[in-house]
RNA sequence: GGGGCCGUAGUUCAGCCUGGUGAGAACGCUGGCCUGUCACGCCAGAGGUCGCGAGUUCAAAUCUCGUCGGCCCCGCCA
């Protein structure tokens, strides 16, 4: 335990063998009661929470009477044990109380704007405008506490793996693919700009053509865009890279780093190997590329089934090319339910929602009289079912499948609670066609290697060409991505030319990185991992702002700072900027 | 960029649909009483630009439009 000039114990310390001991504690006032005759203080630090007594008769009792929530005091006095009938068995401190024999208010307190406990019902702009009130809150404090242990865990297993912690810039070079830059304007330099990075990715690789052969980072990154609740401009990833490493190499780090933080931080064992799919069958099971694999509910194909139908929706669907698919419930839906989700189904872009039940052995729903009896029961597979269906074109209608089983698994609570199904992601596409742009765009980066198999189909067939690309999904949520990188200049930049990046706008760019594959690069891959969305899934909470000491709001502002702000003319001479008011009286 | 919910005492909300009554409750806060509380109890009290602006109306917390802010979703996030 830390040292401290003003204190002997802390607040979480003493037990019945301190009885007859004369301490010093230190810590906030929780809650004072003013018995009259006899005053309790609950007080409060970090660690826990000791009940303080002050007796009548002494100038410490009237110094007391004026004590409110939040003052910050010191009390010194002798640990007695309470009275059989009076411990309080719900605090580990519980048994004892001090008996105040001197009182130092170290500094008052005004009345916070909502009370300092873990269930409060506050808004959260309340809190984040009192950002360190809320943070004085213990559920707060156990969530950061559980953010340090989770990050000292991963620097122990990657440093014990030979990884090399290195800090990149955060002053660095804008590149326009990806998310928007949050740019830094230069004053030496008049109308240029530093870029905070996205990601350590180009450097990382440069240092692994430095030789390090294994880097990691905890690194923050910086995106301009619309936030969320998983989502804030700048965030925290794990971020490691290996040389001489292909895929198995780094999904087993990758796998024994999450067991090792599962194991240190909360305890748990997680179980290894972590299973594996390709990217094309999450998408033909899930409709996504991050399947929750906690609950069923996966999608089947029934174009087949259909392809005779008379239902003249369904039929034309598939006349056009498009697919049937659909998904089974155990529950039986109510008319309002199915149209709430009939409305989210069109939300998501499809046509409409179909519904197949059984009751007493007859179909319902509107397919009922287009669907042989017999095979409609077979399909639900037994009473007090439903079936929902979707026709419409291929590529949309998995994925609308996949959000409406997403959405049905929380509507109705299907999800099972204490699971923690880790699942490896593999082989997508290098790249993707881009339908509103009318071309061919990277589907993750351009960094990513092609498959050995696929090399020679990068010119003639760029769109069939898998990559050596892997996500790292917990339960449904997508915790890392990464790939084995490219390590040669012609292969780099023959994808990159694929991307539509011309020759003298690769140098420009990325020249920094293409020079240095021409300089003995070695074979080299790596990952990076989401640390805050880790972390409030660890902690059971919803929102990565919950697990961020300053979290921004949805709007991108810092409540508590007030960020951001107006800037004085003086900096914005010196920076060389002029900023185009806005006619706010329009 | 689009959609949804929300904005009334310090806090969480009711009132708004159907305009007009002194704008109310709980918790918190202040004062008084109280010697075993731990959500202490009892009594009394203070506290409100109804987010902001405009409009409709004899009259707006309430209706309309705009705007700002918070949260959620879609787009976006290589």
């Amino acid at each position: 335990m830390r040292k401290s000039s003003f204190r002997t114990h802390t607040c979480g310390d003493l037990r019945a063998e301190h009885v007859g001991s004369k301490v010093t504690l230190a810590g906030w006032v929780r809650r004072a009661r003013d018995l009259g005759g006899l005053l309790f203080v609950d007080l409060r630090d970090r660690y826990g929470q000791t009940q303080v007594v002050f007796e009548p008769g002494t100038d410490v009792f009237e110094k007391a009477k004026e004590l409110g929530q939040q003052d910050v005091i010191q009390v010194k006095g002798i640990v007695r044990r309470r009275p059989e009938d009076q411990i309080n068995r719900s605090l580990p401190t519980g048994e004892i109380e001090v008996l105040a024999e001197s009182l130092v208010v170290l500094n008052e307190s005004k009345t916070p704007a909502f009370p300092i406990e873990d269930e409060i019902n506050v808004s959260e702009e309340v809190r984040l405008r009192w950002r360190f009130l809320d943070l004085r809150r213990p559920e707060m404090q156990k969530n950061l506490i559980l953010r340090h242990r989770a990050a000292q865990a991963t620097r122990n297993y990657l440093s014990s793996a030979g990884l090399v912690e290195i800090e990149t810039p955060f002053l660095t070079k804008s590149t326009p693919e990806g998310a928007r830059d949050f740019l830094v304007p230069s004053r030496i330099y008049p109308g240029k700009f530093y870029a905070l990075p996205q990601s350590p990715q180009l450097y990382k690789q440069v240092l692994m053509s430095s030789g390090f052969d294994g880097y990691f980072q905890i690194a923050r990154c910086f995106r301009d865009e619309d936030l969320r609740a998983d989502r804030q401009p700048e965030f925290t990833q794990i971020d490691l890279e290996m040389s001489f490493a292909d895929v198995d190499d780094v999904l087993d780090l990758t796998e024994g780093l999450m067991a090792h933080i599962f194991r240190e931080v909360l305890g748990i064992e997680i179980e290894r190997p972590f299973p594996r799919m390709t990217y094309s069958e999450a998408m033909e099971r899930y409709g996504i590329d991050k399947p929750d694999t906690r609950y069923g509910m996966e999608l089947f194909d029934l174009t087949d089934f259909f392809r005779d139908t008379d239902f003249r929706v369904v039929r034309s669907a598939i006349e056009d090319g498009g697919r049937v698919i659909g998904f089974r419930v155990d529950r039986e839906l109510s008319r309002r339910e199915i149209d709430d989700l009939t409305e989210r189904a069109k939300e998501l872009g499809a046509g409409g929602l179909l519904w197949l039940s059984s009751k007493e052995g007859q179909l319902r729903g509107p397919l009922a009289k287009f669907i042989d009896r017999e095979k409609g029961l077979k399909l639900l597979g037994g009473e007090g079912k439903t079936a929902l269906l979707l026709a419409g074109k291929k590529e949309k209608i998995l994925e609308i499948g996949g959000a409406l089983r997403i959405e049905v698994a929380k509507r109705f609570g299907l999800i099972p609670d204490g699971k923690w199904n880790f699942l490896w992601v593999l082989d997508f596409p290098l790249f993707v066609w881009n339908e509103e742009e009318k071309r061919i765009e990277p589907a993750h980066h351009m960094f990513s290697m092609p498959k050995d198999e696929f090399l020679d189909y990068l010119e003639s067939e760029p769109l069939k060409v898998v990559g050596k690309i892997y996500d790292l999904v917990l339960n449904g949520v997508e915790l890392g991505s990464g790939s084995i990188r490219v390590h040669r200049r012609d292969i780099q930049e023959k994808i990159m030319e694929i991307a539509g990046i011309p020759a003298e706008e690769r140098q420009k760019r990325f020249g920094f990185l293409l020079e240095a594959l021409e300089y003995g690069t070695p074979p080299h891959g790596g990952i990076a991992l989401g640390f805050d969305r880790m972390v409030a899934m660890m902690a059971g909470r919803e929102s990565i702002r919950d697990v961020i000491a300053f979290p921004k709001t949805t709007k991108g502002q810092a409540l508590y700072e007030g960020a951001p702000s107006d800037v004085s003319e003086e900096q914005l001479r010196e920076l060389h900027i002029r900023v185009e008011k806005q006619n706010s009286s329009s």
